[in-house]
DNA sequence: CTCGACTCCACCCAGAGGGGTGAGGCACGG
DNA sequence: CCGTGCCTCACCCCTCTGGGTGGAGTCGAG
């Protein structure tokens, strides 16, 4: 009987890549693909929030995955080693803390652990390859922390909204912002914008029918 | 024997507006649809430019039509009432300077005046009413000058560069700018780029086909 | 006549953004 | 060990952007 899993992030690249990941477990997981702004409207055993561009310190994204009835457990998927974050996120009341860097087995071991009432930790430290994830202009060269400032960007938030979002200090945003314009040869916000427009970074917003919710298509 | 005319601008919504004035006078034009970075690949006997974001100083756009073989007149459509800018137009060598306050009769007369060829420049004073014209936004309640500045900040100019576009002061621009955001509700670049985005500002690029020109479709 | 809309422009000011430099820590490969 | 890449952050400096204020001229409607 496998657990159901519904992988939750704006970024339709993002959860393939987790889906793909778990593809050789279907024995254990069923996986369903939504995005941070549905809701679930069936049944899953846990929900598996992935933090690309949603890593806030309120914790806002995870919150409403926690109320709703459909879902048992909600788990934190993130490559986030950072403890604050980590203890506001169990305080709220999640199931499980997983990291990227955890191998598809062992996700799946975990999330099977989650499942039978445990609360889950996994305490890898950045000693292992990032394993579990895929992101917007992944292929154009951006890494994970650039790709997200850029698809923040394209969602037309300034810095400082960043910097609340991604509870990174203005220096870094801006040193992302630096070597990410460099990379896809832009030289302001304007361009960038359109690049992410072009290149899958604005939100993915149709996914998963919703019959329940008229407005929420848009 | 109608005469063959190319209406030439970026935006589709701007040709078809022409096209739809012309609607009634097809036994005296002939009306093809283009814009601005097409080539015309088949002979026409007037290319009629509209100056929509296109109304530089020196003329770039229309001077490809001046070149073009398979174009034997080139006239300038637009609102502008400017003395210079219609001296340098016409010192390009173009045949007909038209007002967008003619009436579509008014228009076609002057158009078959300068198939005759005359060189035609429309004296109108901004006394008449726009008639020759539509433009992206303006369902939105964006006056022409504001959507224009719309549309190019959507291309990813800056404030400097769409100074050069338009030949206004940055005053001017700012000034635009600023009732435009108003009306449209936004407070930055992004996310007005975002509104021009959704809203049809982008550069309209599939248009017609051109069949031996195999990379300007992009 | 007044008023509002549109076009065009000036000037003031603050902060948002982007260029640069440098640094520390960690991991990995040669 | 060193170099490279990634993450994170600091500080400096300057330009670009966008908010404000005000003004002039033209036109049409009331």
């Amino acid at each position: 009987m496998p657990i159901r899993v519904a992988l939750v992030n704006d970024y339709e690249v993002v959860v393939h890549g987790i889906a793909s990941m778990l593809r050789s477990h279907t024995h254990r997981v069923e996986v369903v693909e939504l995005n941070a702004s549905s809701h679930v409207a069936e049944p899953v055993d846990i929900a598996l929030f992935d933090t690309f561009t949603q890593s806030r310190d309120d914790g806002t994204g995870v919150v409403r995955l926690l109320e709703n009835p459909y879902v048992d457990k909600v788990c934190v998927y993130t490559w986030s080693t950072d403890r604050s974050l980590r203890e506001s996120a169990l305080r709220l009341g999640i199931a499980g803390y997983l990291s990227k860097r955890l191998s598809a087995s062992d996700l799946v071991s975990a999330l099977e652990q989650v499942h039978k009432g445990e609360v889950v930790v996994s305490d890898e430290p950045a000693r292992l390859p990032l394993i579990g994830g895929d992101w917007p202009g992944r292929e154009e060269g951006l890494t994970a922390r650039e790709a997200e400032v850029l698809c923040l960007i394209t969602q037309g938030l300034t810095n400082a909204q960043i910097v609340e979002r991604t509870s990174l200090s203005i220096n870094s945003i801006k040193s992302y912002i630096r070597s990410c314009y460099r990379k896809i040869g832009v030289d302001s916000r304007s361009r960038a914008v359109l690049w992410g427009v072009e290149h899958g970074m604005q939100l993915d917003r149709v996914r998963v029918s919703e019959p329940d919710i008229p407005g929420s298509r848009d």
